[in-house]
DNA sequence: TCAATATATGAATAACTGTTCATATATTAC
DNA sequence: GTAATATATGAACAGTTATTCATATATTGA
């Protein structure tokens, strides 16, 4: 398999993203906190948390299913840093992590045209 | 299943949430975009396209793998709005779609710390 | 038209992921 | 301590997805 005979700029663009390419662990880290959003159950939970910290049985009544599989999603949320949580009483309350949560998902929107 | 007793502020932030819950569609797109990223080969190539506008065997070279491999991801990466992509010659020359793209990439590494 | 190069694609298999069900843990009120 | 409420979790199954292999399509130059 040989590489192509391109302008010199494509040729010189290809050996810089080789030379740069980030770190296995880095790519997984990414690939996993973007694997975490790309549910259509998950996405729905980070919209709802848009409007503040919620109780799990809350992100239930707004996003729909079990309380079970809204549980499992949060943990995966929270192992990927999406989420953060927060016990109060008999409740735990849910937050996005931090503000480059919300900008990913308003980019996201833009990009495609939504309107949220 | 009930919903528990919290500060007025968090039954309110709920009832917001499932009101302005966006469309299926739109959620289902969002979904999309974020899981065509989310697979480590997948974003390898978005790191790679940051140089720069690239062949497929330049991008076969940057990130490894096989030919066919690479082919079937740029499609499903093109499919989802997050590469474009022009005919030169014999060659295909992909490109990042926008300039949306490098910035959810950049949030993302920003918020995990990572050193791109 | 023929050969060579570049890219795409269908099918099959292996690996991964989400949901469900049953149950466990933690907190509060009595 | 016991009951009730809220949340978490392990295991299993079903559905999805990535990769591989073989092959197809498209462009170029002779």
């Amino acid at each position: 398999m040989t590489v192509c005979n391109h302008p010199e700029e494509h040729t010189a663009a290809a050996e810089r993203a080789k030379r740069s390419m980030p770190e296995e662990e880095d790519i997984a880290r990414v690939a996993g906190a973007f694997k975490a959003i790309s549910e259509p159950c998950r996405l729905k939970i980070l919209f709802a948390l848009r409007h503040g910290e919620m109780c799990v049985l809350h992100i239930v009544e707004a996003v729909g299913g079990t309380q079970s599989a809204v549980s499992h999603q949060l943990r995966l949320l929270k192992a990927n840093g999406i989420v953060k949580s927060r016990r109060e009483g008999q409740n735990i309350l849910y937050s996005l992590d931090d503000e480059h949560v919300l900008a990913v998902l308003e980019l996201a929107c833009a990009h495609l045209h939504c309107h949220i």
